[in-house]
DNA sequence: GTGCGAGTATGA
DNA sequence: CATACTCGCACC
């Protein structure tokens, strides 16, 4: 049934055993003229496809013949099926040509799936760069790409594009808290490609708050007559940049784009950007590579959320994407936060992004004031702040502010994993021989590295010469029944896991959320308790204190300025020792938080200031490949450490400078394991955002 | 991954 | 010498 030759001969499923047998055997008679010898495309009769193998070492386009009844349709960036090895797989045309390069007899295309070129040459460009950079297969990639195909929304969409009246360029009111705003958005319309990254103002009114933002720069570019896509990290965002996007640019100017809208309305949208019936994109990471067309701004917000991480292989991050298409689209490239992620950082320091903030004072004004309250030492005090384990002047704040508004209180999740600091400092405690978190893989265990493995044994703090180990647990459990018992008549709500609420009503009430689902108060909050502080920051990760500023920072601003009376406690955090985060919480400058860690970074040699990789699988086909003859000199090995029962991990670590060659020679010893079909598989993950879990 | 040819083992 | 089987590699 799978042959191919007597498929159409044989007329009939009941053929003879004996014949069929004969017919495998004999040497296949090689295309009689008939129906079978079809005549080929007049012009370009080679396609070159990028067959869908799934094998590192055939991730390369190969050449095929296009029958003269695909003349027309198999252009580039159509899906086709192809036959490959004796099976049918799908593929892309990536170019047509009129002479082939490959020596050998070429088969013909087998069928083109759908005549839409769902594949841009932008995006393919864009993808072939996001692939190298993460040692990735371009399969892969492009199937984060291009959505899959629904046929029926393809057959319903109207392919004629609605009639739209040009936009004027807006105002751009909430830009004029940004001085360098304005050339920024001159450039935009220019048709030029600026770079930078923003520290966003909080701002209580929706005609100035980052949603706003977005959507002027937004606007801005389509008025010039170009594209925008703007990817931010939850749906909840979506919502937001959807009600901003409207206001600005009217109805049927942008399209909503996520994962979650389900295939079909997925392919919908895609091709309604691909047809180009609407300029502009708003989207989670699954939007990252919408082809807009005529791009000529690429935003996202909030670049140390992890949801920009993509967890299918290649894993990339939304910044890297967005930075491939940026390149390759001539477009213009923001990043807006009330936080600057440390590879953020990074980039302004490498002047590959300007900066673009509001002004101190400015920025100062429109945050609210920030408290530290301790550690909790104080909280007996009062009995009935003391019900809620509150300490006493968190309990004041949040009574205060209740008169005149809603209160925020933002509750970490709970089981992180324990890890180790300092006893005196509550610095974080590192290996000293490879600068990686130290940790307990068990109760009752010695300390060990989470990267390298090693058990240091006696322990001395590089930043206080202390010697004994602190292991932080997550505090009390505080729940909305204790803080209902404190605050007795107030209404209380609570936004987490499982429910999560986008808005919530402006008038008193508390307000319980875990990090990332703080809902959104109309006029803001009068007032955010954050609490267990150490929770956050003594996650046994690296990126725990920039992460404990950014949820902090996310909180902070969606309570009313110093102005309006807004105030922030941070509670649980300790009042004697200087913890960066905190500091920079408390003088809202992120800046100088992002650019210190950076600082750090850099003399431990951790990321981003360094590239790193880690190997993950069987020990042995681990180690093979960190073996692997073509590493770039410098590249450093350590581990391995075990993940699991079968899997251990190995962690690369090489100059910043040489991750290319390190990607590069990652993805010539993936192609060579698959080629010599290993069994065991090694995943491959370059720079992961959080390499010590 | 599959299919195939070269090369080698095996037995009449 | 014919047939069975493994290995290595190309796959357009």
């Amino acid at each position: 049934m799978g042959d191919p030759g007597s498929a159409g001969a044989s007329g009939g499923v009941t053929a003879d055993d004996a014949e069929q047998l004969a017919l495998l055997r004999a040497p296949a008679p090689r295309r009689r003229a008939g129906p079978a010898a079809e005549a080929l495309a007049d012009v370009d009769q080679v396609a070159l496809v990028l067959v869908d193998t799934g094998l590192a070492h055939l991730d390369r386009p190969f050449e095929y013949v296009v029958p003269a009844s695909m003349a027309e349709t198999a252009r580039p960036g159509v899906r086709v099926k192809v036959r490959f090895a004796g099976q049918d797989l799908g593929g892309f045309v990536l170019a047509r040509r009129p002479v082939a390069e490959h020596e050998g007899r070429l088969t013909p295309l087998r069928r083109v799936v759908s005549p839409e070129p769902v594949l841009t040459e932008a995006v393919l460009a864009a993808s072939r760069t996001v692939a190298q950079r993460y040692a990735g297969t371009l399969g892969d990639v492009l199937r984060l790409a291009v959505p899959p195909r629904h046929a029926v929304a393809e057959k319903a969409l109207p392919s004629a594009p609605p009639t739209v009246t040009p936009l004027h360029r807006p105002a751009a009111r909430a830009w004029a808290a940004y001085p360098a705003g304005a050339s920024f958005l001159t450039r935009l319309a220019g048709g030029e490609a600026p770079a930078a990254a923003l520290l966003a103002r909080p701002a209580v009114d929706p005609a100035l708050d980052w949603p706003a933002l977005l959507a002027e720069a937004a606007a801005t570019a389509v008025a010039a007559g170009r594209g925008a896509l703007l990817v931010v990290p939850d749906h909840r965002d979506v919502a937001r940049l959807d009600v901003a996007l409207t206001a600005v640019l009217g109805a049927g100017r942008h399209v909503r784009l996520t994962a979650d809208q389900g295939p079909q309305a997925r392919y919908t949208a895609f091709l309604r950007v691909l047809r180009g019936h609407v300029p502009v994109v708003v989207g989670t990471r699954a939007a990252a590579f919408a082809p807009v067309r005529d791009l000529g701004l690429l935003t996202w917000w909030d670049d140390g959320d992890d949801l920009h991480e993509e967890p299918r292989a290649p894993y990339p991050h939304v910044r890297e994407v967005l930075l491939a298409r940026a390149q390759a689209e001539h477009a213009a490239l923001l990043t807006a936060g009330y936080a600057r992620s440390v590879p953020v950082a990074q980039l302004v320091e490498e002047g590959r992004l300007r900066t673009l903030d509001a002004p101190r004072p400015a920025l100062r004004t429109a945050a609210p004031r920030v408290r530290v309250a301790g550690e909790g030492g104080e909280a007996e005090r009062d009995p009935a702040a003391a019900v809620a384990h509150l300490p006493s002047a968190a309990w004041r704040v949040a009574k205060e502010a209740l008169a005149d508004g809603p209160v925020l209180v933002q509750v970490p999740r709970r089981g992180y994993l324990p890890s180790l600091s300092c006893q005196d400092c509550r610095r974080p405690a590192r290996c000293p021989h490879c600068g990686g978190p130290l940790g307990l893989t068990r109760p009752q265990a010695p300390a060990a590295c989470r990267w390298c493995g090693r058990e240091p044994g006696g322990f001395t703090c590089p930043a206080c010469g202390g010697h004994r180990l602190r292991s932080s647990v997550v505090g009390a459990r505080r729940t909305a029944e204790e803080l209902g018992r404190a605050f007795p008549g107030v209404p209380v709500q609570t936004s987490g896991s499982g429910a999560v609420l986008d808005v919530v009503e402006g008038s008193p009430r508390l307000v319980i959320a875990t990090p990332g689902a703080e809902p959104v108060a109309p006029g803001g909050y009068a007032a955010a308790l954050l609490l267990d502080a150490w929770a956050l920051l003594d996650r046994p990760v690296l990126t725990a204190g920039e992460e404990a500023l950014r949820r902090w920072l996310a909180a902070a601003s969606l309570v009313r300025g110093t102005g309006a009376g807004g105030v922030v406690v941070l509670a649980g955090a300790p009042v004697h020792a200087s913890i960066p985060a905190v500091e920079a919480l408390v003088r809202w400058d992120p800046a100088w938080f992002a650019a210190r860690e950076l600082e750090e970074r850099r003399a431990l040699r951790l990321p981003p200031t360094v590239a790193m990789a880690t190997l993950t699988g069987p020990r042995r086909a681990a180690a093979a490949m960190a073996e692997a003859p073509a590493l770039p000199d410098g590249v450093e090995v350590l581990g391995p450490l075990p993940v699991s029962e079968e899997a251990t991990r190995l962690l690369l670590r090489a100059p910043r400078q040489a991750g290319p060659a390190l990607a590069a020679a990652l993805a010539a010893a993936k192609a060579g394991r698959s080629a010599r079909k290993d069994a065991d598989s090694v995943i491959v993950r370059l720079d992961p955002p959080d390499p010590g879990l």
